[in-house]
DNA sequence: CTATTGACGACAT
DNA sequence: CATGTCGCCAATA
């Protein structure tokens, strides 16, 4: 397609149907709240599938727009970050989450 | 098709 | 609680 008349809020176009899952799952987490790969790994059928789902926020196609921030590691670390963890923690602190040593406060509280 | 890599997870020690 | 090892999946060379 790529004319104006787009319904999707995003071009997935050359994106392949596992990434475009991924950008869906995590685009729905509200501020405020976090989740995990391995959730969002299950949330698309895979829940074995973690390391995929960083990889493909990792390409991050649409970076400030999709909360990829929100989406941190089972253990409740924050995890890595494309433009480096030290921003992601910045990021998910604006939005009320509070990280202490790299973690998530109250993580299981804040699950989505 | 095979090998390597990577924003991970679970388990053992 | 910290570290090490194995497993699993998808993209890329």
């Amino acid at each position: 397609m790529r004319n104006s008349n787009s319904k999707s809020k995003f071009d997935f176009s050359g994106l392949t149907s596992f990434e475009t899952s991924v950008l869906k799952v995590v685009w729905k987490i509200p501020k405020g709240k976090v989740t995990t790969y391995g959730q969002v790994a299950k949330k698309i059928g895979n829940p074995k599938s973690a390391r995929a789902v960083g990889n493909a926020l990792n390409k991050n196609p649409f970076a400030p727009e999709i909360p990829c921030h929100r989406v941190i590691k089972g253990n409740g670390e924050v995890g890595g970050f494309a433009s480096g963890s030290k921003r992601k923690i910045m990021l998910l602190k604006k939005e009320g989450i509070i990280i202490i040593e790299g973690k998530v406060k109250d993580f299981g509280n804040k699950q989505y």
